[in-house]
DNA sequence: ACGATGCGGTTCATTATTTGAACCATTGGT
DNA sequence: ACCAATGGTTCAAATAATGAACCGCATCGT
């Protein structure tokens, strides 16, 4: 891994319920050297990317990435044309329905949108990590994803975020073939209790696959009809927002699932 | 400069007038060899920092930005708060307010508002990069930061951006002290033509200058009785937003100016 | 049709940077 | 008063970064 890598991926120790973390802690999550932590985070701290609390104590995520964000948003306005999508989809479904992006080997909440239809609701957070094992839209990614990155994300230890989420690599290597066959995922209670899942995968324009879109639905919801509906509308409107963002997917998806011409 | 800090200098080089650089430009930009170049933009991409366009074409910010972006605007709810001194700047004034921040040796705009007062206005862009020699709030930020810093600045070439830019460093360096004097900052259409801005410095909690709140109106209503109204609106409520973000001023910022307590 | 140009990407011996164990000075808890 | 942590620093040893030259390819002007 080249030095660059190194500085980067300590920005991935940062979430929502660790917002500021210490040197020492640091060095011991990415398992690098205390000496090397501090000098990546020295100059992540040179250019804004982190930002040292009080006199030198811990460290937390710094301005730039606001600066970034914008500039970003500027030039690929994704969230925009995405949420376009999102909002028909809680809508005609009436529930929960969120877009996650890969960065790296970590699947992040990117958009969401709830439905008012009902009365519970399953819950997202902005930024929320998913895991690729235990949610449906890590599933989606997964199936398309290079066999090199399947195997590098089942080599790592599965966390076994509910009673129900699946930790054997194997196991899960053998469901990937299967959510192929219908472009499908689906997860029920892997990742939080009793929230159920479909999700489907979208594709940059090399038809690699990016991120998913979700319909999330609390379990006892879920019925045969529900189900078909909530399927029908996901592969159809997800196709779409594939292409309006300018991706296609690869050869081996579905044809059938393709949806209509832009 | 370290490995990491080159990648992430590299970073620096897309804005929204270039929002796509191929690898050849990009490395007679930053003055490294192409083969270097090539390698950062692997590491930034395999990290989602940047993505190339097409299949092997040139290279724009990714979608990294958005996640960590959220994590840190939830750690740190800096626009939110910052927005309502904006908003409380602009209607008091009639004019338009604006917050910077410095990222590295960057000074890029953050947050702004707009006034309905009158049917002209200084219009703002997000994220948009502002020359520290040229504006009345890089001239502030220069004004408070080490001496190091402001000598770093002054070495490399300034841009001249209108015939009224003040691009001979010596001069520049004369007027940080009658800067720190008053504790504001003025520009003249240094930046664009017929802007005329005052400026004062924000502080973090360790007295460093971490970025500017400034008013900018058009030349031709800038008055002495306007310009003593914005003046005193803007050290007094910037003084507070200074406090509000969990800064404080170093000793050395005019006290008259810090207005009411917290 | 064609050579010239410039592009993204690759190679590999040279070189400069990163690395990490040990070491400070401080801080906070007992 | 002590101990165990913390953030930060050092320097010889080891490793990773470097850059000139080189591909194959697309584009462009003639």
């Amino acid at each position: 891994m080249g030095t660059a890598s190194k500085a980067l991926s300590l920005l991935n120790y940062f979430t929502r319920s660790s917002p500021a973390i210490g040197l020492s802690d640091l060095a011991r999550l990415s398992g690098h050297n205390k000496a090397t932590v501090y000098r990546l985070l020295t100059e992540l701290a040179q250019h804004g990317f982190v930002e040292q609390i009080g006199s030198g104590r811990e460290y937390r995520l710094g301005p730039a990435f606001l600066r970034l964000a914008a500039l970003r948003e500027n030039a690929v306005p994704m969230r925009e044309i995405a949420m376009q999508t999102l909002t028909e989809l809680s809508n005609v479904t009436g529930e929960t329905a969120h877009m996650s992006l890969l960065n790296g080997e970590v699947l992040s909440s990117f958009a969401y949108t709830y439905a008012s239809a009902h009365g519970t609701m399953v819950l997202m957070e902005d930024a929320e990590v998913l895991d690729l094992h235990a949610t449906g839209s890590g599933l989606a990614v997964l199936a398309y994803s290079p066999t090199k990155f399947v195997n590098e994300i089942l080599r790592t230890p599965l966390t076994k975020r509910t009673p129900e989420t699946e930790t054997d690599p194997e196991v899960i290597r053998a469901m990937l073939p299967c959510i192929r066959t219908t472009g499908i995922a689906t997860s029920i209670g892997g990742y939080e209790q009793d929230v159920h899942s479909f999700a489907v995968p979208i594709f940059d324009a090399e038809s690699n696959c990016t991120g998913a879109v979700a319909i999330a639905t609390p379990v006892a919801r879920m019925t045969d009809a529900l189900g078909e509906q909530i399927k029908s509308e996901l592969t159809t409107r997800t196709a779409t927002l594939t292409r309006l963002l300018g991706g296609f997917p690869p050869d081996t998806f579905p044809t059938f699932l393709q949806g209509t011409a832009l």
